[in-house]
RNA sequence: GGUGCUGUGCCCGAAUGGUUAGGGGGCGGUCUGCAAAACCGUUUACGUUGGUCCGAUUCCAAUCAGCACCUCCA
């Protein structure tokens, strides 16, 4: 079966190909480590997830390299803003180098929590300073870059097609009047290769070079890193659609002006996470984190749940009664699995009505080769589920091949041990209610779920399981 | 001003030119000592106005409303 995926330099649905037989190099922008995660960042970390485990299912081997963004960044290119890293090291009174691992660190077990497979590379920028260098000799070498005062930069007119991703106008964006004018560039959307001139003078983490002493610019680490670890052919590249119009098209721009050719195949970009009518944001501090979740009672599964509802190229308005819903959701399903593990152990497994599991995989892969349709796909899963005409044997089968792809660890989930002391009370409770004491039963009953137990009655004895 | 997106039932949220999305919630019922779970039923869905068509929620146009990006941000 073939896959098809949103293309955003040609704004369609294109069948998907490999330069390299099944091989898929994918590279995902990652964090600039100056804070913790919010979930709008970590909604596009599960998209691009959700994104590497589809290429895996369909037999692709995948190669996949994340960056870490731990040099300063500045507020923006033109060197009007402040270094975040720096304010953070600051804020906390602790070296940036600190700072940056201690986020990373951070980043990486919110990642872990929500099941993101770990990509096959993780790259910091700092220790690629030698990559990024080499890049911009190139570019110089090649026409593309100009220094001035210690400053490189990159220079936009020299490159056909700029805005080929964004497709903005040129002179439309340089007009822009939030933009601080900078009288080196020669063209106001040019943008900083290196940064040796910049207003922090006395930043720690700065490196030698041929324009001086100072620290890349903020595309620029992508561009090598990304062609260090995949070479000059690139079959997907993945990010948030914040970096259509600035940071990927300058990407573009470094990269295929250095290998004269088109680097990338597949740009695909996650849309944005919705707070109260307005994008998280981390300098507009309203955002909130996978830790904040936790604090309200939700784990993380229930996020990645939430996630999956919504197609990553719409907008997804968050609040915390969609949250409920899906843990409600998953939390039923997860009981439900329990309760077909212990029916499977208790009886024999009944069979399926011929075609019926394979109908419902061919649903499946149909959802998610159309360019990641999960949605759908959270609708077969559930259809399947209530299906009477399939075994409770294929139900757990089809959930485990369901489960490649949504990572909400289903058939993991076991039911989970009782303290002795509750499971004393439910046999005396069943005793009680053999001898009719309502009363008492009842009473032992509201005890039980006081502590978050359910119980249910049933022909077999008394069962229960974990209210949600 | 530029680029793009969206408008679906009580809520979240898909697909689709004609046939049930799915989930959550509410209500009614079956079951139960009572519950719970489960199951069954129910809850007048496609922003507005035109057009194309045998037929439009789905295509086209206009219109209204909302959102994002163009500035560090996923």
């Amino acid at each position: 079966m073939k896959l098809f995926f949103y293309n955003t330099l040609t704004r369609k649905i294109e069948e998907f190909r490999v330069k390299t037989s099944k091989i898929a190099k994918l590279y995902t922008c990652g964090p600039t480590v100056y804070h913790y995660a919010h979930i709008g960042n970590l909604r596009t970390y599960i998209f691009e997830d959700l994104l590497r485990r589809t290429l895996q299912v369909f037999g692709y081997k995948v190669i996949h390299v994340m960056n870490i963004t731990d040099v300063g960044h500045l507020e923006s290119d033109e060197d009007s803003g402040d270094d975040k890293i720096i304010l953070s090291a600051l804020r906390e009174k602790k070296t940036p180098l600190d700072i940056a691992r201690y986020y990373e660190n951070f980043f990486l077990k919110d990642c872990n929590s929500l099941n993101l497979l770990k990509p096959t590379i993780i790259c910091r920028a700092s220790e690629h300073i030698e990559e990024i260098q080499y890049m911009i000799h190139q570019l110089i070498d090649k026409n593309y870059a100009y220094i001035i005062d210690g400053n490189v930069y990159f220079d936009v007119a020299r490159f056909n097609n700029y805005s080929q991703l964004s497709r903005a106008k040129l002179h439309d964006l340089s007009s822009n009047s939030r933009v601080d004018f900078d009288h080196r560039k020669k063209n106001q959307k040019d943008f900083v290769l290196w940064f040796s001139n910049s207003k922090f003078q006395n930043q720690i983490m700065r490196w030698d070079s041929p324009w001086g002493r100072g620290f890349p610019g903020w595309h620029i680490e992508c561009s090598a890193m990304a062609t260090k670890y995949l070479g000059e052919y690139i079959d997907i590249h993945c990010g948030g659609v914040d970096h259509i119009p600035v940071h990927h098209t300058n990407e573009i721009a470094q990269s295929d002006a250095c290998f004269n050719h088109q680097c990338v195949n597949f740009w695909m970009h996650g849309e944005f996470l919705i707070l109260d009518k307005n994008k998280m944001s981390k300098s507009k501090n309203n955002f909130l984190t996978l830790t904040n979740l936790k604090e309200y009672g939700f784990d993380p599964a229930h996020y990645r749940y939430l996630c999956l509802g919504t197609h990553y190229r719409s907008q997804m308005l968050f609040n915390f009664e969609s949250l409920k819903m899906a843990k409600s959701t998953l939390e039923s399903l997860k009981n439900r699995i329990i309760d077909w593990k212990s029916e499977l152990k208790n009886k024999n497994a009944d069979k399926s009505i011929a075609g019926k599991k394979k109908e419902y995989l061919n649903r499946f892969y149909a959802a998610l080769s159309y360019d990641l349709n999960i949605p759908t796909i959270l609708s077969v899963l559930w259809e399947f589920v209530k299906d009477g005409e399939i075994s409770v044997n294929d139900k757990l089968s089809l959930i485990n091949e369901f489960d490649l792809i949504l990572g909400l660890g289903l058939t993991e989930h076991i039911k989970p041990e009782l303290s002795e002391y509750l499971i004393q009370l439910i046999k005396k409770r069943e005793e009680l209610r053999k001898q009719k004491k309502w009363n008492c039963s009842d009473k032992i009953r509201q005890e039980i779920e006081n502590s978050g137990v359910m119980l249910k009655d049933t022909e077999n004895g008394t069962d229960w399981y974990l209210k949600y």
